[in-house]
DNA sequence: TACCGAATAGAAAGCGCTTGCTACGGCTGT
DNA sequence: ACAGCCGTAGCAAGCGCTTTCTATTCGGTA
């Protein structure tokens, strides 16, 4: 059988209470004994039973970091970051301070796994859950996360959403960073008016989402004030943030309206889809078309020509969220941070030839 | 308090042991009971205590995926195959069919790190842990992993390999995985001779690790065979898996070497840096210079040109890594399966100028 | 010398669940 | 009509740890 408290304790002579405290260190014991009990630790091999630590303190080291979509760097990078401040320091025993266990879930955008994750991360005691990414604007889906989310934080779990909009109506969430998403759109359609366009297409990300919903607000109130807001729904497609949602899209925008001359992404990786159906019709980049992109992932610099985008600091987001969620930090005022978004020119954007 | 099982016993006017296994499903319950029970759960809006379940039943749901970068596609992609395959069906509730808890843990390549989350999911006595990704070499490492594995093994954790080739000495591990890295690095330098090019470039991964001592062997198996084998040493650069290193690499071996034609990058990311490189050089690719990856990544084909790569079959790798981990396919004979690799020729070579 | 409090160790009562075993009706078979 | 079963449900003993409370020791002080 596997070595238990017991068996260490029996080896170095003393009570499994000591045992206890000595793998704890919240309570004082004399340091002889205490090198008593890791050598005998270190003899047995001995490995803390997990489960029966939580149930016994009612806690666990378990942290959840939820993601959409586990393949796109968008989501790996926060949650790295998130991940690196809250898996402790690493340093091989597995014990040490606050090691805790910080564990990524793909949601895969679906509304049901989150909240299968969450359901399992609160069967599981979950010292804390990061929530990454857009929220799913779905009323039903919203009053749902918002009740599950009560109960987590009742039940002491730190709640932090990374690239997320708070949730109206609870106070459940410890903090909320959320990205400047409107600003950034905004700012990248005026870059896009500033240099000459006038129609510009917009390859907007699925509906329902609050990532997809403030993008296109911020692109159609620079388009508004600058007196250039029509029938945007014609020139507006919506698909999954993938690269063949962009491909697509972009082939079906310029065929339906050929004085397009720029294309504004959902994202970074849509933007590369764009970019291929702009090449695919035998149009230059940035001389027939511009395209531009959004959280300058690390790709996007070296996307011929280079990407003009928005950059999002997400390993900074996310390692502040590892930190939110670990207490390491305080929360902001009001429980909200609005994270800037900085636009980036490069290559891919120009003013249009005609 | 939170809701316990006894709870829902009172509400149901049921034993704690009949609520137990109308909950796990695993003895009989006449159905009348069992409705009742269940509206008690509802009501109660009950969740089991995992940890508790976890001690009394010994075993637990989670399954661990170690990732060396989350960051990165590569294993990103097999990391969400995996997930997809043990997440369950996610239907909401939290509760049905075998419905386990699957978390990906970042290592962030580091050893260390490897080995305190194996010991954070010994701890939580895990039902599986996939570990993805080529492995350190070094020969303690090694040994501390097959011990620890050895233990994981023997508290009954099932253990499989995705993209590893098998640990030597042991026969803790369940299944492996292993990804033709040495036969795919061998076409691609093949397809590169055939081409014509005579001197070769190399951007090597990190040292110690097995994917990028297979990807060179296999590279200069080729050039072995084609009689081209010289001073290797001056035309290998090693560096990490990353996009800088790419840069820097080709930059110094262009500079190094004139007679390059060609550069093979150590995956895709690499070449990406690479492709950089040279054209920062004032080269063009593939007139001046050839470029070629490994992995064939999602954005490799919107690369300009279009990269030549190797495809791996990440997706279903990381599935069928998944279904393995869940006992849900039967291990390969031998325990040990070699994924074929394949060679994928687009834009970026071509034959040389000159 | 006798007493007190600090420092340290142990005893034991759970934490909430699972599961082997027992108990109890109502059937079937003879 | 009675023994033997099958189908259900309950009892109770843990699972391995944490933590409160109690016991012991020892140095210092009056």
């Amino acid at each position: 059988m596997t070595v238990t408290l017991a068996d260490v304790a029996a080896r170095a002579r003393v009570s499994p209470a000591t045992v206890s405290r000595v793998l704890n260190g919240n309570y004082p014991v004399a340091s002889s004994t205490r090198e008593r009990v890791l050598r005998a630790v270190d003899d047995l091999d001995y490995v803390l039973n997990g489960p029966a630590s939580s149930l016994a303190a009612a806690t666990s080291d378990l942290v959840g970091i939820l993601v959409n979509d586990i393949a796109d760097p968008f989501f790996g990078i926060m949650a790295g970051a998130a991940q690196s401040e809250i898996g402790g320091p690493g340093d091989g025993s597995g014990r040490g301070g606050g090691e805790k266990l910080a564990v990524v879930c793909n949601t895969g955008g679906s509304p049901e796994r989150e909240l299968t994750y969450l359901t399992l991360l609160q069967r599981q005691r979950a010292a804390a859950v990061v929530l990454t990414g857009g929220a799913l604007e779905d009323p039903a889906h919203q009053a749902a996360m918002a009740a599950k989310l009560a109960r987590l934080a009742d039940a002491g779990t730190r709640i932090v959403f990374c690239g997320r909009p708070p949730l109206p109506d609870t106070d459940a969430v410890t903090a909320a960073l959320a990205f400047d998403n409107r600003g950034g759109a905004r700012r990248l359609t005026e870059h896009l008016i500033g240099l000459g366009h006038r129609r510009i297409g917009y390859v907007a990300g699925p509906l329902e989402r609050t990532t997809t919903r403030h993008r296109l607000e911020g692109h159609r109130e620079a388009m508004k004030a600058a007196g250039l807001y029509g029938d945007e729904e014609r020139v507006t497609v919506h698909g999954p943030y993938d690269r063949g949602s962009g491909y697509d899209a972009t082939l079906e925008l310029l065929r339906r309206e050929r004085e397009v001359t720029a294309v504004v992404a959902a994202n970074d990786t849509v933007a590369l889809g764009a970019c291929a159906a702009v090449r695919d019709l035998g149009l230059r980049i940035p001389e027939d078309v511009s395209v531009a992109g959004f959280d300058d992932l690390p790709f996007s610099v070296d996307a011929v020509p280079a990407l003009t985008t928005v950059r999002l600091p997400l390993f900074e987001a996310g390692a502040r969220a590892g930190r939110l969620a670990m207490g390491k930090e305080t929360p902001p005022p009001g429980g909200i941070a609005t994270i800037a978004a900085e636009l980036m020119e490069r290559g891919s954007t120009a003013a249009p030839a005609r």
